[in-house]
DNA sequence: AGCACGCCGACT
DNA sequence: GTCGGCGTGCTC
């Protein structure tokens, strides 16, 4: 019998496909999306089945090897597709990135099952054990081998022999052992949230594609809409996909996730090993699961037949990843929802420019819901000037106030502080040096926990804390700008009889910490949680009624373009978390700014407000989401020659562009000139076209690399969210 | 991305 | 005399 040829994504960072042998009788089981494993040079690599080419150079081709399970579904092939040619990446690397990476590694677990033999009528046995493993068999039908206490391997296998009963071994079935599951009593729901639960709900059945962004005000209830529409897709044997940011993958809404729909929940998040997810991956292919809830890459979960996909928090940066296939997840969540003719809802409290900007547009179809649930208000929220208070001093005399007269009334403070460590510079007073990282072009971070280190923020870099400057040998080293562990020791100072918690990525390691620490305020055992941006992010703690932001400008002056987007998302946030419970909530926010536009609107709850104002601003500049842009990445050890092929890709965007709409920044040194000891330029391109964007990108990479091959790297970031 | 091939420095 | 540095070219 002859061969068949089939063309093959190869996992493999190459911008072409590979064509292979393959007998003829294997062709029906090579369908588009199948994974192979195929001999590539000296290796032996996975790749994926795109088809059959129409033409093809016969000589010279290999064999595939073997054929692997695990197919990627078609909608997720041309979600890939899609993917592959928007971000700019390696069809055969987009294609991997869909699936765990240990999935073709670990088989799933078999169990064997013991049940009577068929079409073997009752009979007498001798044995009194194998008298009551038939009567059992007879009562519950097949029982898994590993649950049958008391009976020994030899009455199995006795009763085996005589024909009576017959084992099987095959994939288990059952769910992972979960928590107990208490059906909760669905609150009633408020008028705007019925509304939109009508919407979407609508939609589905529709079985069109659909996109709504749901803009709900923090403690709207939107947690509750999901659960809903989730629920009248159940009988329709339809599924859904939560995406949430990983920070927001708690006890708390996974725990109300679980009480509505039990085990036929999937939760996919980082703390898994590798077994565990793989069996969820498994179990959401299998269809024996109504939601997969999960951080950015569940958006890939092959739920096999695809009814709604809802995108919490959509504003969370967390949903672009920033290495590799640098995709955002919500933008591929609409995209993925298109293909499969399901629903997408991006939900937020404080939407992305870009989504808001979309529900104008009419792309996406906008649902507001401005009030919080029961008709709680909104909290009261009040700007302080630092200018007015004695500089140097971190609380002003109001914050104290209101902290004092909480911890009287046994209510909860949450404090916010978008800096960690405890303090940002040490800087020497004789010759004004500042400690800075040798591989980063960053000043080190004062750490405090454990031993007294500067450690980078930006690479693993940690060092003791010298007592003399290392530059004039001076003794007057003095510690600039507080982070959240200095304040933390004011605070205690301050409130020598609160009990206080401190949260961020220092003191939170690993997801363990995270719950209990949540655990610990939940159940009242904190008085003041004080916090990096880690303590805004949709947490619901019902006893805060007072929220306090040390300073509001962390991060209002960097030089980046979403840098008003982003305090007011932090600030409107941080807020949201106050007043959520039965007692009305306040906000104070400390700032050196009051007059910025970010703040203002975020003290009076005022989305449209901001967003029209900022709207005017990008669109002025072209910046999105009036403009598509991309940028240009060129890194490497040397200097020049990161500069050299920045200025390459330059010079051959300089010529395209003429004539077009599109727009060259740079190159210019990235804002963190060095990181890790790699020196980075970067340019922007914004143009209102994606095509040619695309195009000028791609040209843009190819000039960087063949002006210094391998001496550079080279990456192409479209839709950049982090600029820096 | 890897891995082989290839052409120049300090070691048994 | 070789072991191995990493520049560059290719992988059906």
């Amino acid at each position: 019998m002859s061969d068949i040829i089939v063309d093959i994504a190869v996992g493999v960072s190459v911008h072409k496909t590979f064509h292979y042998r393959a007998p003829e009788a294997l062709s029906n089981m090579l369908a588009p999306g199948t994974r192979v494993l195929v001999p590539f040079g000296s290796r032996r690599i996975t790749g994926t089945v795109l088809g059959v080419p129409t033409t093809a150079v016969v000589d010279g081709l290999k064999h595939i090897i073997t054929i692997l399970d695990n197919p990627v579904s078609s909608p997720l092939l041309e979600l890939a597709r899609w993917m592959a040619d928007y971000y700019l990446h390696p069809l055969g690397l987009t294609i991997e990135s869909l699936q765990p990476g240990a999935l073709a590694r670990i088989r799933p677990k078999r169990k064997t099952y013991v049940r009577l033999a068929r079409g073997v009528s009752r009979q007498e046995v001798r044995g009194r054990k194998q008298a009551e493993l038939l009567a059992l068999l007879s009562r519950d039908q097949e029982v898994e081998r590993g649950t049958l206490e008391g009976f020994s391997s030899a009455t199995v296998k006795t009763l085996q022999e005589k024909g009576l009963i017959e084992l099987s071994e095959r994939e288990c079935a059952d769910p992972p052992p979960s928590m107990r599951v208490e059906p909760e009593t669905p609150p009633h729901l408020m008028p705007a949230q019925a509304d939109a639960i009508a919407h979407i709900s609508q939609a589905v059945s529709s079985g069109a594609f659909h996109a709504f962004l749901l803009h709900g005000v923090t403690g709207s209830g939107k947690t509750e809409v999901y659960l809903r529409c989730i629920e009248r897709l159940r009988s329709t044997g339809l599924g859904a996909i939560v995406l949430v940011p990983e920070i927001a993958l708690t006890p708390q809404l996974l725990g109300r996730f679980r009480r509505r729909f039990g085990t036929q929940v999937a939760v996919l998040h980082s703390g898994l090993t590798d077994r565990a997810r793989v069996d969820e991956y498994r179990r959401i292919a299998s269809g024996r699961v109504a939601v997969a809830i999960g951080a950015r890459s569940a958006v890939f979960a092959p739920i096999p037949r695809l009814g709604i996909v809802i995108v919490d928090e959509e504003h969370e940066n967390s949903y672009k990843q920033e290495e590799g296939l640098r995709y955002h997840a919500g933008d591929v969540a609409v995209m993925r929802a298109k293909l499969q003719s399901a629903v997408v809802v991006l939900g937020s409290a404080t939407p992305s420019l870009e989504s808001y900007y979309n529900a104008q547009s009419g792309k996406y179809t906008l649902l507001e819901m401005p009030d919080r649930i029961d008709h709680r208000p909104m909290p009261e929220v009040t700007l302080l000037d630092l200018k007015t208070i004695a500089s140097g001093a971190t609380f002003s005399s109001a914050l104290v106030e209101r902290i004092d007269e909480r911890l009287r009334k046994n209510e909860q403070v949450l404090l916010l502080l978008n800096r960690r460590g405890f303090s940002s510079v040490l800087i020497c007073r004789d010759c004004g040096v500042a400690l800075r990282c040798p591989s980063c072009s960053v000043s080190l971070t004062y750490h405090t926990t454990s031993e007294k280190a500067l450690k980078c923020h930006y690479c693993d870099h940690s060092t003791a804390a010298p007592d003399t400057c290392p530059s004039c040998g001076g003794i007057h080293l003095r510690l600039l700008g507080s982070g959240t562990q200095k304040i933390e020791e004011e605070v205690q100072e301050r409130f020598p009889h609160a009990r206080i918690a401190r949260m961020d990525s220092d003191s939170v390691k690993g997801r363990q910490a995270y719950d209990r620490l949540f655990e610990q305020v939940d159940r009242r055992e904190v008085d003041i949680l004080l916090g990096t941006q880690m303590v805004a992010k949709g947490h619901d703690f019902p006893a805060v009624t007072l929220v306090g932001v040390i300073d509001a400008d962390v991060g209002l002056n960097l030089p980046d373009l979403r840098a008003a987007e982003r305090t007011f998302q932090l600030i409107t946030q941080a807020a949201g978390r106050s007043g959520r419970g039965e007692l009305a909530g306040e906000v104070i926010i400390q700032t050196m700014n009051p007059s910025h536009y970010s703040l203002r609107y975020s003290t009076s709850h005022d989305y449209q407000g901001f967003y029209q104002e900022e709207i005017a601003f990008r669109n002025e500049l072209g910046y999105p989401p009036a403009g598509r842009m991309a940028r240009i990445e060129v890194q490497s050890s040397r200097e020049q020659v990161a500069s050299d092929a920045a200025a390459s890709a330059a010079n051959r965007i300089k010529q395209l562009i003429r004539g077009s709409n599109a727009r060259l920044l740079g190159p210019a040194p990235s804002p963190i000139a060095k990181v890790r000891g790699r020196y980075r330029f970067q340019l922007l391109l914004t143009s209102s076209r994606r095509d040619l964007l695309h195009r000028l990108a791609e040209e843009g990479k190819k000039a960087a690399e063949e002006k210094h091959g391998r001496t550079c790297k080279v990456i192409v970031d479209v839709d950049p969210v982090s600029l820096m």
